[in-house]
Formats: structure tokens, C-alpha cells, sequence
DNA sequence: TTTCATGTGTAATACCCATTACACCACTTC
DNA sequence: GAAGTGGTGTAATGGGTATTACACATGAAA
């Protein structure tokens, strides 16, 4: 019965939030109703209410289980190479695949416009995604620094300078949903350069 | 009569604008009732739906009619000197004040959440703000090239990213709210002097 | 003073949606 | 197979709000 129960439950959740996540996506949080994720998911509005207590509930939930570090990221980038301008360019790309993808900017917008009613949502989010991936750069920067590099900036001047401006690539197409022009690659790796050599790493 | 009129349409106008655009920053457009706006206004409905149309139109003319562009700070920091280290380091300081500040960062959530049902209108508010004042700096960048200055990287790179550092801030700030720490001005000018030594004009 | 045009205030209208209440069904356990 | 537990579907409930309709105000013109 436990099996039974849970198994059903737990799939009921997932198709739940998974069916909710797209309507946020495509309409917003205030615009969904609960009806139109019921309709999608199946099940019913009464299980909605007994698992997420909700529609606040719901969202935290959704948002919650879609927002991921980036962590992983400088991980891997770290693990290809010891040379920071090859980290760095590799980082980058990877970087920004994530931070462009069209669900991350999705959840980003009904973060942000949940932000305006709820300031502690947006922040909890904030820690979950940006401030842990934040932490984990001024470690490598810092860490670069005990190597004995020379850096022509504080590990904490490198850092909000290299995630500003991917943070500023998201805000950008937050806004414009693609209609301004994107660097290419190649000038995406023209602005890494530029960014090692105003750091003293190249 | 014309004079009676106009003069007193267009106080009502402009009341309920600066009404509805304090509404709008403090609880989102959703939330905001047209009730509110005319509570805090004074005058009535009626003479909303005459004005605006509808709740959207309201909106519109709330955002456009308070949105700016930052080309007049870039005439500023270019009519004090013709250095490019001096003009870019002004125009750091004044950039970051105005995005800053909190009615844009207001603003721009207002906009980022419409966005999700209303791609248009929010391409629109980017063409009125961050595009043309792309455009000026590209301008800048260019003017210098022709001036000889050697570059390392092309101008539009190089705005790119000397802009994208400014709309990372304002991206981190919509989200949290002042809850993440900010560059203080000697480490916002440490950033610009990275900038400007990765593009090779220090 | 009367008439007209035009803004104003208020009171419907009509709909939408979060939340709750309740009756039903499926499966387990005895 | 009877009884019970807990998920499901549907149909209220209740509050809220964009929009409209209408009667009143007020100042200009005649």
C-alpha cells in the first residue's frame, strides 16, 4: 500500500509541477490558474491543494526544483585544464549555454516578476543559483591567487566582473526575447580575452 | 474653454500616470487595482477609460512616458575629456547610479514581468532605453578607432561587454533586492580599469 | 438664465478564479 | 467480500476586479 500510495502520489506530483512549470513559463505565474494545470497534468485540483497547500506553494515548489548552481560548470571547466585562460574561455561558453537557455530565462522572468510582491522569493532564488555559483569563482580566483599568480584586481573584483556580464547577457535577452543581436562565439571568446587580459592572466 | 480643458485633462492625466506608476513599482501590474489608481489620484474610472482605454493602455503610457535612455550621460563623460580612460571611467560612475536606481530597477520588473505575455512591448521598452544607448557607445568606440587609438577587440565587442557589466548589476539587483553586496566605487573603478586594460586603452 | 459639451462619481454588470466541501472510487487489509 | 483509508473529480462558495452604464457637475456659449 505504502509502494502503491507513494509511487502514484509521487508521479502525480512530478506531472504536477512539471505541467505547471510550462504555464508559468508560457503565461506567468498570476495568469495560470489552477485549472488550466489540472487540465494539463490530470489529476485533480484537490490534489494540488493536499500537496503543495497552494498556489504560492506550487510556484515555490516549481521554482525551487527547476533552479540549479551553476557550480557544476566551473567544476568541469576547472577539471579540462590548470591554465586560467583556458578554464576561463571553456567556463565561458558553458556559462552561457546555461544562462541563455530558454527555460532558465523563463524561470528568471517569473522569478522577477514575483520579486515585485515577494522580495524574500526572489532572494531565496537568488542563493540557490547565482550566489552559490558567485562562491565557488572567487574560490578559483582566489585559489589562483595562492598559486602565486599576479592578478591585476581583487578576487572579488574578478568575479562580480565575470559573471556581471552574463548575468548582463540573461538580462538582456530576459528583455528582448532574442530580438537584440548575440555575440557569436567567436566574439564571446573576444570578450573573455578581453576580460584575461584586464585581469593580468593572460 | 480649449484652455479649461486642457489644462485640466492633462493634470488628470499626469496625476493618475504618477499614481499608477508608484502602484505599479510597489505591488506589480497585476496587483494593482484601477481602484487604487484612482483612489490615489483623485478623479474616476471614467476618465481613466477615457484617457487610456483600458488597463493596458494605462500601462503602456506609464512605462513609455517614463522611460529613458542614457545617451545624455554619454555626451556628458565625453564632453568632460577626450581620454577614453577618463570618459569611460565618469560614465561607469553615472551608468551604474542610473540603473541603479530604484525607480528603473522598478520599472524594468515591471516590464520583464509583462514580458511573458507581451514579447512587443517589452522589445519596445528596450529599444527605448538600452538600444539607443547601445548605440551611442558603439558610436564612441567607433569615433575612437577612426581617431587611430588602437583597440583589441572591435568596437561592438567592446560595447558589448562595457554594457553588459552595467546590465548585470541591474539584472542582480531585480532580483535580490539589495540583499547581495554591491562594488563600492574605488572597486567599480577597479572594474572599469580592468575593462579599459583588456581593451587595450590604458 | 438656458443650453450644451464634457469631465466626474457611483453603482451596476459580468466574469474569473483561488479555495473549500463533498461525494465517489480504488486499493488494501482483515 | 466487507470495511476502511486515502486519492480523485466535481460542484459550490466567496471575493475580487476590469469594464460599462448612467446620472450628475461644471464651466462656456448664446
Amino acid at each position: 500500500m505504502a509502494e502503491y500510495e507513494c509511487g502514484r502520489l509521487e508521479k502525480r506530483r512530478d506531472a504536477i509541477i512539471a505541467a505547471a512549470r510550462d504555464l508559468f513559463i508560457e503565461n506567468g505565474y498570476e495568469r495560470t490558474t489552477l485549472g488550466q494545470v489540472v487540465e494539463r497534468s490530470g489529476g485533480s485540483l484537490a490534489t494540488i491543494y493536499k500537496l503543495f497547500e497552494n498556489k504560492d506553494g506550487l510556484l515555490s515548489a516549481v521554482v525551487f526544483e527547476s533552479a540549479a548552481s551553476s557550480e557544476l560548470l566551473i567544476k568541469k571547466a576547472v577539471a579540462g585544464s590548470s591554465d586560467p585562460a583556458t578554464v576561463l574561455r571553456r567556463l565561458a561558453r558553458d556559462l552561457r549555454d546555461s544562462f541563455l537557455s530558454n527555460d532558465v530565462l523563463a524561470l528568471v522572468r517569473v522569478v522577477i516578476a514575483r520579486s515585485v510582491s515577494d522580495v524574500d522569493f526572489a532572494r531565496r532564488f537568488y542563493e540557490k543559483t547565482a550566489s552559490s555559483t558567485r562562491t565557488s569563482l572567487l574560490d578559483l580566483f582566489e585559489h589562483w591567487q595562492r598559486e602565486g599568480r599576479t592578478m591585476s584586481a581583487t578576487p572579488f573584483v574578478l568575479t562580480e566582473t565575470f559573471l556581471s556580464m552574463f548575468l548582463g547577457d540573461t538580462h538582456k535577452e530576459a528583455i528582448t526575447h532574442g530580438a537584440a543581436p548575440q555575440l557569436s562565439p567567436e566574439e564571446l571568446d573576444a570578450r573573455t580575452d578581453l576580460f584575461l587580459r584586464g585581469a593580468g592572466l593572460l
